[in-house]
DNA sequence: CGAAAGGTTGAGTGCTGTCAACGTCCGTGG
DNA sequence: CCACGGACGTTGACAGCACTCAACCTTTCG
């Protein structure tokens, strides 16, 4: 029996659209690799480029300009995809937010493979023009939003992710579990990182959020937040 | 024989990886649709879902916040696919940009016959990927450089757009003929339409650039423009 | 417990948005 | 052909938001 079968994500990455045989096929030439907290898989620039799925943890993709400033691209969780497949350069720097485990492929390796099953190249469409939704979402936070109402968005969009299994109080707050640190929201919000500490110091002092430690932010009022991040 | 065997992009649009049979099939349900310059295909918030491809003329993609503040998404030429398969519902406006004639399919049949035709699914893979890319590389502009480093790098990328068939002066100036107004440029960078303004005119101050007409923009030193664009 | 990493707060500056006036281009109709 | 009007673009003054630099505080981990 081999590994995939006990693969945690086996049912929720882009292998669930293959059977047995197939995965086994495809496991022949993928390799798990763990991450520490801050190790990067890959640079932007890179010539080998790799393609994975995440089995555990999250990773962010980023890229910079020629001065060193980071602009985040994406955050991959468990059962997403990353990398780029057809292309000829890797053009994102792929980081670990937190501890994390992935899947990794060669991408001609990849390649060949997924143009031999169509039902594969299905689910990569599928979810590229999921990341494309996104990341055109990120187009009108970034070049339209101020601040106050980019720091709403994000808890409001971290908030709403996690709504499946949502961590809920008594009272209706919402609790998560961020695995960025404020340099990371930062970058991912095209802030600097003292303009994303005042902005949460303004939420909470409002009472719509709480603190209670680094990296965990208690949503007291989720609708008053979502008001803000609409810019009201 | 069948209109699409006419059709000026046969071979630069997804049509591209089908047969002659197989096009007269997708031709059945699709049809061409005129559209003036400032005219709306689909907006934002739409139910009724079009898939399609641009035959002539300039397309845009956007967004706007509550507060009507729009942001361009994408840009989309001859041959360019426009849409969301597989989708609910639409999240984009599509406006012409110059007079345009478009090729549009209703999202449910062309969806199955996407699912039908594994090599035109590959195709369309390969577009999301690019869109993706281009979308990315957008990120890292609205989110990271200034209104100077914005126009530079626009400008340089309509010039490497049409490096193809550039008509490029004998001192090696680039002639840029724009479908863009001063507010789609402010659209797509996040910026004001009065910032543009005074980037424009600082570049041509500073002898990189000539404006001869509205619209018109010749590039007299591309090598500086794409330092300005690097933010050196 | 101590040190380092991460986060917060404050003061000051500069870029970009806002508001307003003016100039220029272009199509229309006399 | 010329005059006109409206759309589009430019320029200026000013204000405000976010960035920079710097000091200080807090959390976390060895």
């Amino acid at each position: 029996m081999n590994a995939c079968a006990r693969c945690e994500v086996r049912d929720t990455a882009i292998c669930r659209s293959l059977d047995e045989r197939e995965v086994d096929e495809l496991n022949r030439f993928g390799r798990q690799k763990c991450l520490r907290r801050g190790e990067v898989l890959q640079w932007e620039g890179d010539e080998s480029l790799l393609i994975g799925n995440v089995i555990e943890g999250v990773v962010k993709l980023s890229a910079s300009t020629r001065q060193g400033k980071d602009q985040t691209l994406g955050v991959a969780y468990a059962g997403d995809f990353i990398g780029r497949p057809f292309g000829a350069r890797a053009d994102q720097t792929v980081t670990a937010l937190s501890d994390a485990r992935v899947c990794v492929f060669r991408r001609a390796d990849f390649d060949a493979f997924a143009r031999r099953h169509p039902e594969l190249e299905h689910d990569l469409l599928q979810r590229t023009l999921g990341e494309l939704d996104n990341a055109r979402a990120w187009m009108l936070l970034l070049g339209q939003m101020d601040a106050g109402e980019r720091v709403a968005s994000f808890l409001v969009q971290i908030a709403r992710r996690q709504s499946g299994g949502a961590p809920r109080q008594p009272d209706g707050a919402v609790v998560l579990d961020l695995p960025f640190g404020r340099q990371d929201i930062a970058d991912l919000l095209g802030l600097t990182i003292e303009t994303v500490s005042r902005q949460i110091t303004a939420l909470r002092r409002a009472g719509l959020i709480d603190t209670p430690r680094l990296r965990t932010i208690v949503i007291r009022d989720l609708d008053a937040l979502s008001a803000c991040a609409d810019g009201e």
